[in-house]
RNA sequence: GCGGAAGUGGCGGAAUUGGCAGACGCACCAGCUUGAGGGGCUGGCGGUAGCAAUACCGUGAAGGUUCGAGUCCUUUCUUCCGCACCA
């Protein structure tokens, strides 16, 4: 009799597991493989409960995956560059590198703690040189190739640090970190071109069979493809100056009583020079500029906007509109204007009221005019087009193509389709990232480096201050090169790139992450990749994946790899909340799992987090049910600590050769199988591994309630006398039966609980360990009862139950459930009208 | 405002295709074990009535389809999540 100690199997069978290299692969194309991948991590410092759920998810299907025979991939690496680790230098001194790297040292204990089964020769950091050299790489084969490009673009602009704010940088307007209003300024700045891509990204998305339908219909939001027309509208007076807009409703444009500017129009710059206060003017553009990005377009901030002065011609009723400036128009979204339609457009509508503008009702569900008096919201509502000219009387949908033929016609526009998506900026004035490989040269321009001068390697020496330009820029024997062309003097670019640039490809790299040649090797990718299983939080919705998705169809073009989608299924994970809020260190609300190992083990934190509620679901954490995980664990070494010295060894055979099994032990068998069947599909089909646990309980209590009925001193007594009688079984069918479900039960729990799993494996007499043991195979025969307890309904409600054997035939089903008593009761009199059989299992018996 | 998801016991959740609602676990209660405590084992645990067998009610609310609805349809309320008022 020993006692469960989890904390030292913990340590024992890990140890065991990183000196025999349990989980390290490589590709062998006769065996079937199986990548399995979760989201790698940004080394904040510690683990926490999210992680944990992550990782744990993941490896109980990477280990179910390497029992059923796969040549299982199952890397974890660090997502190790980015702004956390910047600030803290600035805070504290330290240097990234030396921060990042021990906390990567930090969180890799963690998850070893964990037990989860990585193949850490794989494992990477995106701050290794030997990572970073291919971020370099890749985008100079983007740039080569007219993916990636430079142009003007915005950024927050902390006037006080004279330095760039990322938006979490910038709270309510004002820089976090001395208070002061944050301003907008133009930079040159490096773009990827994922809108080349806008189309082929919108239609695969149906080919994503295995991704959650939310997940994909937010990446066809976020694409945004919407059909409609661009429409020119000249200003007044200056017949060389056209405002164009997009608009999905053509048909409504004898109603644009007015056109509305986003701020950052090109021309509002112009127009506050032509206006009679242009300092006035200028000031009211960037106040709205400086609101929250966000907030100007929920509809959270009040719509703000002021009178240009100016007027355009709206080219469908030549009449002459005024053009305002308005916070609710995006100046990069679209053309960065709007026409506005007050009858038909909500925003406009409420816009229109409040500044007094006038409203023309255009569409009427009767095609009969309507005055616009009264009007408490805008109809946006199809219907029959009214004072519109030529267009009155055609429906909207006809009018929306004869007037896009017609402004097609005049040259004053054309049918056109619009995205949401924009380009990809990756420029970022920081120093923790990757330097962006380009050299300005005063004779030649814009130069990449050549690509065997890669890698351009980040100066380990500098000073963080959070102030000025970019950081790499103080450092001159950095900036100041030769240009590669002419050796003549040149200066370094010194932004570094967005860190998504890093998560972007990383599982490609898993695949051969040692290459010194190219990112990966055309014929690695070929065996591991895609991804087939892909688990990580939903907050990567939108961003990571659809990034990711980019580079694949970049890697694709680059002849890198023969596939254009990298993850073939995805499971996102919901948060782990503690108090109903997400845990994090400024709530003083987080649970360290160290210390839930130190107390419980490595297994109980694991199970319990699969136990608690389906992975896709957020969860609220209780210690309480921890315990309760703990606590079954217990019971199952008990288990298997009572039946040991009787079921191990050689020469037990197989129930299926035993013909004598009493009812127990057959209904023990059944039992065993059903719960294989169950776990197997729970955790392959259905991801639902809450449920898998839950059948496994229940085998164990079955297994409890047989062993107490047929064994002297059953695995629940603890007395000395008791464990001397334990374990003296009658019928060798007894120990068949049992050995077979014990094996199977400590199979399967396995890939949840691996470490009690070893050690009772060990127990049981294996010496080769289960992380390639085979998985529990099913017998569907034994799984079947031989008779079930059926429910009678006479007009719905339940009048009887009758129990028959499975098989029976449809017909005799009948005839048993008429003869039933309480049936009988219920019919009595009355005509039989209809008798229900369905699925073999259930009757129904409708009477008159 | 738009989009997505979800409402089931005291709690987390289960119910594979429309077929016995509440599996499994937590909490709680009782019995046994123990000097006590802890631990363990067994049993109970949606509501109402009943000693009980059992009956009726019950999956946010109201309708509907069906022999039969937690599940499908319509309307509605609430909560959570995401956002991009997208012209």
């Amino acid at each position: 009799m020993s006692d469960y100690k989890p904390q030292d199997l913990d340590k024992k069978w890990q140890q065991r597991w990183a000196s025999s290299h349990a989980f390290e692969v490589e590709a062998d194309p006769s065996r079937p493989k199986f990548y399995c991948l979760e989201m790698f991590a940004y080394p904040s410092g510690h683990a926490h409960m999210g992680h944990v759920r992550n990782y744990s998810i993941g490896d109980v299907l990477a280990r179910t995956k390497r029992m059923r025979g796969y040549n299982v991939l199952h890397p974890f690496g660090w997502d190790a560059f980015g702004l956390p680790a910047e600030n803290a230098a600035i805070k504290n001194g330290v240097h990234p590198e030396q921060s990042t790297r021990g906390n990567i040292a930090h969180m890799t204990g963690q998850l070893q703690r964990l037990g989860i089964s990585y193949d850490w020769h794989r494992e990477l950091a995106t701050c290794d040189v030997e990572y970073y050299k291919w971020n370099q790489w890749l985008f100079i084969k983007m740039f080569e190739r007219g993916l990636a490009y430079r142009r003007k673009s915005s950024v927050n602009w902390c006037p006080v640090d004279n330095t760039v704010l990322a938006n979490e940088q910038v709270v309510d307007g004002r820089c976090w970190r001395c208070g002061s209003v944050v301003e907008t300024r133009d930079l040159e700045q490096w773009f990827f071109r994922i809108t080349a891509y806008s189309d082929e990204l919108l239609d695969a998305t149906s080919e994503l069979k295995h991704w959650p339908e939310q997940v994909l219909t937010m990446q066809r939001n976020w694409i945004g493809r919407s059909e409609g027309a661009r429409v020119s509208f000249a200003v007044e007076g200056d017949a060389a100056t056209k405002i164009d807009v997009f608009t999905t409703r053509i048909d409504t444009i004898f109603g644009a009583m007015f056109v509305l500017l986003g701020p950052e129009h090109p021309l509002v710059g112009q127009l506050a020079e032509k206006s009679a206060d242009p300092a006035g003017f200028r000031k009211r553009v960037q106040t709205f500029r400086t609101q929250d990005r966000a907030a100007r377009i929920s509809g959270e901030i009040e719509k703000e906007g002021f009178d240009t002065g100016f007027r355009a011609v709206n080219p469908f009723t030549n009449e002459s509109v005024p053009i305002w400036v308005a916070n609710f128009v995006l100046g990069d979204y679209g053309t960065g204007a709007v026409m506005a339609v007050p009858a038909h457009d909500q925003r406009d509508f409420e816009f229109a009221r409040k500044f007094n503008l006038p409203i023309r009702v255009v569409i009427t569900p009767d095609g009969r005019p309507k005055s616009s008096d009264g009007l408490t919201e805008a109809a946006d509502a199809y219907g029959i087009l009214v004072e519109s000219g030529e267009f009155s009387g055609l429906s909207s949908e006809d009018a929306q193509k004869k007037m896009v033929a017609a402004a097609r016609a005049r040259g004053i526009g054309e049918a056109t389709v619009q995205y949401r998506l924009k380009d990809w900026g990756i420029s970022r004035q920081r120093y923790w990232g990757t330097p962006i490989p380009m050299i300005y040269c005063e004779k030649d321009g814009i130069v990449p480096v050549p690509l065997d001068q890669l890698p351009v390697e980040l100066p380990k020496v500098i000073e963080f201050t959070g102030k000025g330009e970019s950081p790499l820029a103080q450092v001159p024997e950095f900036v100041n090169v030769r240009c590669p062309k002419c050796d003549g003097p040149a200066r370094r670019e010194t932004d570094t790139m967005d860190t998504f640039v890093d998560s972007s490809w990383y599982f490609y790299r898993f695949a051969d992450p040692r290459n010194s040649a190219l990112p990966v090797d055309p014929a690695k990718v070929k065996y591991w990749l895609p991804v087939d299983f892909y688990i990580g939080g939903v907050e990567h919705a939108i961003l990571h994946l659809i990034y990711s998705r980019f580079f694949a169809r970049v890697f694709r073009d680059l002849g890198l790899v023969d596939h254009s989608e990298p993850f073939t299924q995805l499971l996102t994970q919901g948060m782990v909340l503690k108090d109903g809020a997400v845990m994090s260190k400024s709530k003083g609300n987080v649970v360290d799992p160290d210390a839930m190992m130190q107390k419980y083990g490595a297994d109980a934190l694991r199970l319990y987090v699969m136990f608690v509620a389906p992975p896709e679901k957020e969860v609220e954490w209780t210690d309480a049910g921890l315990e309760g995980s703990y606590r079954f664990l217990a019971r199952v070494w008990r288990l298997v600590d009572h039946w040991n010295e009787t079921i191990a060894g050689e020469g037990i055979d197989s129930p299926d050769g035993c013909e004598t099994l009493n009812a127990a032990e057959k209904s023990v068998r059944r039992k065993t199988h059903d719960t294989i069947r169950r776990v197997t599909a729970d955790i392959e089909q259905r991801q639902q591994l809450n449920t898998a646990v839950s059948a496994m309980m229940e085998l164990v209590n079955a297994l409890y309630a047989f062993s107490e009925s047929t064994v002297t001193g059953g695995p629940s007594r603890r007395s000395d006398e008791d464990v001397e009688h334990a374990g003296q079984v009658e019928r060798k069918e007894t120990i068949c039966v049992v050995r077979e479900a014990i094996e199977a039960l400590v199979l399967m729990l396995a890939p949840f609980a691996p470490h009690i799993a070893e050690e009772m494996w060990e127990m049981l007499g294996n010496s080769t360990g289960l992380t390639h043991a085979t998985w529990p195979s099913f017998n569907a025969d034994v799984a079947r009862a031989d008779e079930v307890v059926i429910p009678v309904q006479v007009n719905g409600k339940v009048r009887g139950r009758v129990t028959v054997p499975t098989d029976i035939a449809d017909d005799e089903l009948q005839r048993v459930a008429l003869a039933d008593p309480g049936v009988q009761a219920h019919t009595d009199g009355k005509t039989v009208k209809k008798v229900v059989v369905a699925k073999g299992r259930l009757v129904s018996v409708v009477v008159q």
